[in-house]
Order: C-alpha cells, then sequence, then structure tokens
DNA sequence: CGATCCTTTGAGCGCAGTCAAGGCGCGTGG
DNA sequence: CCACGCGCCTTGACTGCGCTCAAAGGATCG
C-alpha cells in the first residue's frame, strides 16, 4: 500500500485499535464490520481444516489490509490473529461504499490490493505444492526478507521476525520436525541465521539460489 | 461473474476470439493489451518453476475474466491455456480504466472479482499444504462439481471435465501415478466415475465427507 | 526452581514419488 | 485393412522425503 493511499484511507478511519499477541482480530466465515490497516506489529492469516491442521495464508507485516474479502465478499475467507502486540488502524466495513464512491479511482486501489494477493498466493501454492523442504523454506526466506524490507524495516540483513518455526511449517505445508531439520541445513550452509526474534540473510543470492526464485524489485501500482 | 456484469462488460469488448485446444492465451510476466471473458470452453491457469515443475493455479470455466493481474499491476503472475476449443471475449486493457470511471460501482465488481479468486487461492493452498492425496482429490472433485454447475452444465450427477490426470496431478501436487492410484481408490468407493472427459459425481455428501469440506451454496455478489 | 513453551535431535515408519512396463484407444499411413 | 506410433491411463516394484513418536536441552517467567 502505496503512503497516499494510507493517507487516504486515515480519513475513514473510526480509530486506532491496540491488541496483545495472540488476539483474534478477525475469524473465517464471520462478517466483520470492521476493516483494519495494520499500522505497527505483525500477525498471521490461516484457515482451519475440520481435522485440526492449519494452513497459514500468509504473515501480516505493516501497511497490510485486513478484512478486504470481508468488506467485499461478507465473509473472511481466513482467520487473522496478531502474533506480536499490534496496533490497527480501524474502519468501518459500511463505510466502504462510500469510500469507493467517493473517487473511482478507490475501487482501483481496493481491487490493486486483491490482485497483488492473488498474485502472492498464486506463488506460494507454487511453493507449496511443487518446491522441496529446502527449496521452499529458503524461497520463504527470500519473500520474507523482501517485503519486510520493502516497509522499511531492517537495513542490512537482519530483520525482525518475531512467529514460531511452527507458523513457518504450517505456512509451507511441512512438519514442525522436518521445518526445524531443515533450517539447521540452511543455517550450516552459512545462508540464514534465526535466533529468538531475528533472522539473519547472510546469502540472499545464494537463498535465491537454493529457493529456484529470483530477487526482482516490487512494482508499485501503476497509475493509469 | 453475474449476468448484469457480463451485460456491461460487454459494451467494452472489441471482438470474440476463437482459439484452438493448446493455444496460450496469457503468458505468466507479460503485460498483456487484452484481457478476456471466457464464453465457452474449458482452460487452465498455471506457474512453471524454474526446474521445469507446473502448478495448476486452478481450472478456467465459462464466466472467467483472464487477464486481471495483467490488467491491475500490468503483469501476469501465471500463464493461462485453452484445453479445449474456447471462445473469449475480447477487452482492451486501456479501457479499464475509463470502464471503472464511468461508474464506481465497476471498480467494486473488479474487486469483488479478485477478492474471490482470492478466496478461493486461499482454500486450494490449504487442500496442497494440509490435506493428504485422498481428502485432495475428493475435495477438487466437490469444488469441480459445483463450479461447473454454477454455471449452468450438467445438471445431474455427470459433468465435462476434458482434462488429464497430469493437470488435477499439478494443481494439488501430486504425481500422476500417486494421482492415479489415488482416483482408483474414490472410484472402487463407488464416490465418483472418471471416463474420457466425462466426471461422475456418484456420491456429492460421501466425497465432501472424505474430502474434509462441506458443500454450501455459492454466495452472490452482495449488492451494497 | 518447577512450569511452560520452544527448539533441537534421534529413530523408525509410511505416504507419496520415481522408475519401469504394459494396456488401450485412436489416428495415420503403408 | 492392418501395422504402427502416439498419448494417456493403469499397474507393479522399489525408493526416499517428510511425518510421527519420543525425549532431551534451553529460555523465560511467576
Amino acid at each position: 500500500m502505496t503512503e497516499e493511499e494510507v493517507e487516504g484511507m486515515q480519513r475513514f478511519k473510526v480509530g486506532e485499535l491496540v491488541v496483545d499477541p495472540g488476539t483474534p482480530i478477525l475469524m473465517e466465515g464471520s462478517n466483520s464490520p470492521q476493516l483494519f490497516t495494520a499500522l505497527h506489529g505483525m500477525g498471521l492469516r490461516f484457515r482451519h481444516l475440520e481435522n485440526g491442521e492449519r494452513q497459514v495464508i500468509n504473515f501480516v507485516f505493516p501497511g497490510d489490509f485486513l478484512g478486504l474479502q470481508a468488506g467485499l465478499m461478507g465473509e473472511m475467507g481466513h482467520s487473522v490473529e496478531a502474533t506480536t502486540k499490534m496496533t490497527l488502524c480501524v474502519f468501518n466495513r459500511s463505510e466502504l461504499w462510500s469510500y469507493i464512491r467517493a473517487d473511482p479511482e478507490r475501487g482501483f486501489e481496493l481491487a490493486w490490493l486483491a490482485a497483488v494477493e492473488e498474485h502472492f498466493l498464486g506463488e506460494t501454492l507454487t511453493t507449496v505444492g511443487q518446491r522441496t523442504a529446502l527449496q521452499a523454506i529458503a524461497w520463504a526466506f527470500v519473500r520474507i526478507y523482501l517485503r519486510v524490507k520493502a516497509c522499511g524495516n531492517g537495513g542490512d540483513g537482519a530483520i525482525r521476525f518475531p512467529f514460531k518455526q511452527k507458523d513457518l511449517a504450517d505456512a509451507l505445508g511441512l512438519s514442525l520436525v522436518h521445518t526445524n531439520k531443515t533450517i539447521g541445513i540452511l543455517k550450516s550452509r552459512q545462508l540464514i541465521g534465526w535466533t529468538g526474534e531475528e533472522v539473519l540473510i547472510h546469502d540472499l543470492a545464494g537463498l535465491a539460489k537454493v529457493g529456484l526464485t529470483t530477487v526482482s524489485k516490487p512494482k508499485n501500482r501503476p497509475i493509469m
């Protein structure tokens, strides 16, 4: 989300909300009357299977819009939960329509947001479906690093990543044990480091090579 | 896509295009000057990994919009290819903006389309990441059946499904051999039949149970 | 200083992948 | 008319990546 968009949405904000780690923000299947933009902190989007298995859809970073599906379709396809303490910008779902009507470009903004999500989900699906565990985890660190750096945090090769190995495992469709051992391989190859809430990317190009991916600069929304 | 939306878009159509089976329609990474709506026939959306592996993102049925990512982001995240002979409604990408500007609801329509795609991709991701092969294939047949029935074709338990087992395998991140054997299990349990281009759903409820999913009616776009 | 949560490591198993070969339907050409 | 090739489906044997079970460190906290 560009700064102008954040700016524009601020006019529709109802207030700010600060939530503690572990707080559910949106529930799968629900039709929340409120939508959010993440201002600080990090979280998780995920779905549950009937047998209790969890699929992490992606990680939530500052700037992410939460509740687009509820706003557009009337029902969330996944849940959102805070992993760290988070502060959220709150909107009323009922005002989304007036937001769109105010300027035709607003609808375009939302469509663009959804399209970006779709694009990323397609890439994730390809990872989970086709990459090996080693490739998938290498890919994930490349994506996460680029995503975090894009929102300003983490200048050099270090980023804050307050998630558990189980979260990454659930994001990639792997077991915790196998994820742990595979991370160990990447560590031993001097490609990454991960201690506590800090991840070190020692060799981005090497990681990208292992992960069968390329490091391209993220594109901004085109002005039509 | 509702009939009114199709109606609305028809005004922006440049013409119709008929393509033969196997024809590439959109290429991953490209910025096609043309966007399409599928009118007849079926196709595939897919991505390729650097090692040549293919992930099928989903199946294209009549009514699907093709090229939304190119229109909104300037670059496709996946390729689209015709599986059968297809007829497409053609639009100019450059007119997308005037289409949106004509009516604020237009932007909403596009955002809604993208959100529906995102919703479905999240469900697919959960399948590939968390369901076993048997559960995944059962889930896939439930989704496909509901999707095909939603666009009018296939009244009773029979639908036209002109895809190969390899296509389904690539959609679920499974090997062809294992997919074949797993389909055999579903056949022997009298849940489905699959001969040539026809799939028979003998027991939708039973399939849904195996696939750890529920058969709920699809929701229409809410009128805000 | 026990309790709890997370990470790490080892052992063994099994689901799904790979390799290989055969069957079947269909179109093509001798 | 039949032989042949080709694409796709089917089946069997074997392999191995990743899962499960289990237990042992560390770190943090009341």
